[in-house]
DNA sequence: CGACTCATTGACGTAGCTCAAGGTATGTGG
DNA sequence: CCACATACCTTGAGCTACGTCAATGAGTCG
């Protein structure tokens, strides 16, 4: 059963050959780079080969919110044909050297509707996209700051090779950014996990040291049982 | 350029003779019934051909949050082959008598897969729906309780053939439910809406009474300029 | 006309915000 | 390799928006 995701990789891998058999642009961007223009809507769509990105949203009153990560193997933005205000407020940065196939979307339309196999797995993508979306907007909503924190970190942690003792590479401005949390309210949260021996923090990163405790804080939309 | 919608409808309708003409079974539900079964999986998609559906979350704490509603000509859930842990807790709830095409997930793979006007519909509508969602969580998120009112009364007036002087059939506790505030603060914030002469309130519904007042208190994503 | 649902208002508590000040790693240029 | 700048992290104090609890009023329906 799935849980929602913050990272989204390797989701279109079986189709990288495709990809490249097909008409596209290879495309570098360094870190800090943004994929495309400001306060412009998508035109181009990335396969990503290589590096990760961001994707967040600038509010109106400064605040920045983190959406999510993308990374080799998997297709951002998402293919569709309309023009949606809210996306000229967001912005996809590159974290890491990049580098992308991208197609226009016409050239993705084109692949689209000739691969059947392919338009499945956009609409798989859509489907997991949405899921971690609805987890904020009806879960995560009605819990407490602390709690948030806790199925945030579980769900990051869940998702590395070795769970039990992952250490997770984020900075707290960064978690604050995902949680939509100020900072200061962040470090409590941490602070109360650290004291109870569940996690330990350090400049820039911070250690899973106890998942069944930290399981056991987390609501039961987080948990796979 | 497209603004978020809390409302769908028609926009599968082109498609309505064709959903017509391939494999499905007519059902028909009654006011108050669910669309499927309480805790499972999405197995059945749904074309509507009459009558209008909510589709909210339980929270653990009983807390419940309307996602959206689904009228005629709109097909729902979207269509995809996964398993969401998270949608066993979504209801989807008849608000009026209604009549529906039922497609198993394989009869609709069958139309996704051989009808490619078909699937590019299908990722339009996640599309918006990704948009709908990213609206409040990317932005509703950090505003006030008076301004995500203010923005959900607009976008729903917008959406109306009178926008001027919408009536909006919504009780407060709906209202209360799709911006996830306690009725208290709602009605609190319909108050000053009332006092100001911007709305007039009525048992079970609003009037719109000065909707240039109201889009001055609107932020930029709900308006479109 | 009684029973329900829906709406309104007041009193009070608290989670999480902002503001502020200081502490500790990390990196850079001299 | 030291001095300094620049993140990043921590903690305290006070404020406020919004939640809960509670009581009352006002439409609507059998």
């Amino acid at each position: 059963m799935l849980m929602p995701r913050y990272v989204f990789s390797n989701d279109f891998l079986p189709f990288q050959d495709y990809f490249l058999a097909s008409p596209h642009r290879v495309r570098h961007f360094h870190i800090g780079d943004r994929l495309w223009r400001a306060g412009a809507p998508h035109e181009e769509i990335h396969y990503i080969l290589e590096g990760i990105e961001m994707h967040y949203a600038l509010h109106e009153n400064g605040h920045r919110k983190i959406i999510s990560f993308h990374g080799a193997g998997t297709v951002f933005p998402g293919y569709h044909q309309l023009d949606f205000k809210i996306e000229r407020s967001l912005v996809t940065e590159a974290l890491t050297e990049m580098t992308v196939l991208a197609f226009t979307r016409d050239q993705f339309k084109q692949m689209f509707e000739s691969n059947a196999s392919l338009a499945e797995a956009v609409v798989n993508w859509y489907a997991a996209y949405v899921n971690r979306l609805l987890f904020e907007a009806v879960h995560q909503e009605y819990n407490t700051s602390f709690l948030r924190l806790c199925n945030l970190l579980y769900l990051f942690a869940a998702n590395t090779p070795a769970p039990e003792s992952a250490v997770l590479p984020f900075t707290q401005d960064t978690l604050a950014e995902l949680l939509s949390l100020s900072r200061v309210q962040l470090t409590r949260a941490l602070a109360r996990l650290r004291q109870e021996g569940i996690i330990a923090t350090q400049r820039g990163a911070l250690h899973i040291v106890d998942l069944n405790a930290l399981a056991a804080y987390c609501s039961s939309e987080t948990l796979d049982d």
